[in-house]
DNA sequence: TTGAAAGCGCTAACAT
DNA sequence: ATGTTAGCGCTTTCAA
C-alpha cells in the first residue's frame, strides 16, 4: 500500500520498515528456523502491509533450489494431455513442487528448444512425453542430473524412468478382439504418423496381430490438421465408399472414432452389425454420444499421477532407485460398437 | 560428453575449457556485443562439447530480465484456453518472452496463490483470464509494475488494460436473433454460474434482452463437473421432459449444446422447426456434428494474440498508453438450428 | 533466538 | 574485441 515507485519490494525493505534484520525476516518468510512469536508477527505484518512477494530468482539462486517440475507434452489440444496435466499438478498440489508446462507440437526441434530452455531455470525434475528424443535431448536430459520420467509409453528405452502403457501391446489386444469377433474386412484411420510414435506402435502391433491371423489392412486413410471430429467423419465417408466391403474400421483417436460413428449412424448402418468400431484413448466426451464407442483407456490420469509421484519421491531424497519402468494396463471397453463374442 | 559430476556446468567451466574470459563467453553465447568469429567459434565448440545448459536463474538475477509471460487461466479441460493459448504463443514466438500457464480452477483463492508465485518469478507480464478478481490479487497485480492485460471479458473494470468480448452483449445479441425468428418459449442450460463470471453475464444479457420483449425463461437447468457432452443430453431429455413445450435451448456452451442437439435428433424433433438450439465458444468440434449449432465465436484464439501483442509491445517499450480495453466482436453463426428470419 | 559475512552464477558498466 | 569489477536479492554458514 505504500511502495508507489515501481521498484519491487526487496527484504531489505521488509526488514526495514519491521526493525527486524533481513535473515530473520527471511526465516519468517519461509518458516525456516526459530522465530520468536513477536518477531514473526512484526515482519508478517510489514510483508503483507507493504505488499511483499519475495523474489524466487534470488532464492533459487543462493539455495540453487528450484521447486519447479517441467512438463513437456506435444500439445494441449486433444484434452488427453490436460488429463496427465491434471494427474500431476493433484499429486504435485500436496509438495513443495510446481508444475510447469512447455509445448512441443510433436515436433523434435521444437522439444530440444522447449527441453534446453526449462533446463536452464535448473528444475527439479522433468516429465516428458514419449521415448523418442533427438540425442541432443537425450544428452541434455542425461546430463541434467535431475530426475526424468518419460510418459505415455513404455516400448523403448528410457532415459532414468518410464511410466505408461505398450501402445504395441494395445494395438494387439484390439486386434485380438476383432479378431475373436469374427470381423475380418478391416480399414484404420488414423493421424499421419511420423509425428506421433504411439500411433504409429498401436498400428504395428495392430496390423502384426491381425497377419497372424492371415488378415491384411483393407483400406486405410490418414489425416492431420482440421477439426478431428470432421476428419473421422471425411475419412469414413471417403473409405466405405472406396471400399463397401469393410466390416471393421479401426480409428487411431476416439475424435475421429466419434466423427465416423456420427456418420455411419446418420447413413443408417447397422452397428456393430455390419460395420464394427474401435478407437483409442478412453476421452470422457464418449459418453455423450449416441453409442458408446469401444475404445482402449490410455490411463491418462494415472500416468500423470504415478509421474509426479516419482518426482516427488525422488526430490524428498526417498529411493526409488527400483522401479525404472511403471507398466501401466490399458482397460479395453468393447461398448455398442463391436460384436459380443 | 565429459561432465560426469553432477555439478551443473558454469560459465566458469565452458571459460576454462575454451581458454576465453567468462565475460566473452557470455557474451558469445548471448550474442551480445562484439565477438571475432575465432573467438566465437571456440566457444561454441566448448559449450556444444561440455553440454553447457546456461543458467538463467543467475541470469535473470544478474539482469533483472525474465523473459517470461505469466498466463493465468481457468482451466485446461474445455478446449477454450488451450486456443487463447496458442493464440499468446504465436504471438510471443517471435519474440524473446515465453509463456508460463498456471491454473485456477475457477477458484479465486487458487488465482491467488497461482498469481502470488508466479509474480515471485519477476514475469515480463501477466496475462489472466476474467475482470474479477480478489482484492488481494488486484492489489499484487497493481503493485508490481509489470504490464498486465486481463482477457476474455471487457465488462467491468480493468487493472492494466483488458482484451475480449462483452458477453453481456454476446448474450443480448443471441436473445435477439432467437426473438426475431419467433421462438417464445426460451429454457435455458449452462454451469453452476457462481464460478463462471463470464457464463452468468452472458445469462443476464441474455435474460434483460429477453425482458423487454415481455419473455421470461421457461426453464432453466444448471450443471458442474463430469462429460459436458453427456450433461448436455441429460439435461435436455430432462428439461424437454419436464416443459415440453418449450420451443428453443439456449446453452452457455457449445459441448452442452451439442449433448442437446445429439439426444434431440435421436428423439426425431424436428430443429429447428419445433425446438430452435443455441450455444455460445464456437468449437471447432462443432464441425463434425449432424447440424450445425446456432453458437457464437468467442475470438479466443484473436484475444491471445492481441494480449500477446500487447505485453509483447510494453516489454519492447513502444507505450501502447492508449488503448486499455480492446474489444473484439464475437461474430453470430445461425447454423443449422436457429429458424431463419 | 538473532545477526553478519560470504557467495550462488551470471551480467552491466567500466576499463583496456 | 576482450577483460575486470561489482553487484543482482536472496540463503547458507557461522558467530553471538
Amino acid at each position: 500500500m505504500t511502495n508507489d515507485h515501481k521498484r519491487p519490494l526487496t527484504l531489505r525493505d521488509v526488514s526495514e520498515a519491521s526493525g527486524v534484520s533481513e535473515m530473520t525476516v527471511s526465516r519468517v518468510l519461509r518458516n525456516k528456523g526459530d522465530v520468536s512469536d513477536a518477531t514473526r508477527q512484526k515482519v508478517q505484518d510489514a510483508a503483507k502491509r507493504l505488499g511483499y512477494v519475495p523474489n524466487k530468482i534470488a532464492g533459487a539462486l543462493a539455495s540453487s533450489h528450484v521447486n519447479l517440475v517441467a512438463v513437456i507434452i506435444p500439445s494441449l489440444g486433444n484434452m488427453v494431455f490436460p488429463e496427465v496435466l491434471a494427474g500431476i499438478s493433484e499429486v504435485l498440489e500436496d509438495t513443495e513442487l510446481q508444475p510447469v508446462v512447455g509445448v512441443t507440437d510433436y515436433m523434435p526441434e521444437k522439444e530440444e528448444k522447449v527441453l534446453f530452455e526449462m533446463l536452464s531455470w535448473r528444475p527439479s525434475g522433468v516429465i516428458i512425453a514419449g521415448l523418442e528424443h533427438s540425442e541432443a535431448s537425450r544428452a541434455m536430459l542425461r546430463q541434467s542430473g535431475i530426475p526424468v520420467v518419460e510418459i505415455m509409453d513404455i516400448d523403448g528405452e528410457p532415459i532414468d524412468t518410464c511410466v505408461g502403457i505398450s501402445h504395441r501391446r494395445a494395438g494387439r489386444k484390439m486386434a485380438e478382439e476383432i479378431i475373436s469377433a469374427g470381423y475380418k474386412r478391416i480399414g484404420f484411420m488414423g493421424t499421419k504418423m511420423p509425428l506421433d510414435h504411439r500411433a504409429r506402435k498401436r498400428f504395428e502391433g495392430f496390423t502384426r496381430t491381425l497377419a497372424k491371423a492371415g488378415i491384411e489392412i483393407a483400406d486405410q486413410e490418414f489425416y492431420s490438421g482440421g477439426s478431428a471430429l470432421a476428419k473421422g467423419r471425411e475419412m469414413t465417408a471417403k473409405m466405405i465408399t472406396r471400399s463397401p466391403d469393410l466390416d471393421f474400421l479401426y480409428y487411431s483417436n476416439d475424435m475421429i472414432g466419434a466423427g465416423g460413428l456420427l456418420y455411419l449412424l446418420e447413413q443408417g448402418i447397422d452397428i456393430p452389425g455390419q460395420i464394427g468400431l474401435a478407437a483409442f484413448n478412453g476421452v470422457e466426451l464418449l459418453d455423450g454420444l449416441p453409442r458408446r464407442l469401444a475404445t482402449m483407456d490410455a490411463c491418462r490420469r494415472e500416468i500423470g499421477v504415478k509421474a509426479a509421484q516419482i518426482i516427488a519421491a525422488r526430490n524428498a531424497g526417498l529411493d526409488t532407485e527400483n522401479e525404472t519402468v511403471v507398466t501401466l494396463s490399458p482397460k479395453l471397453t468393447a461398448g455398442d460398437t463391436l460384436r459380443r463374442t
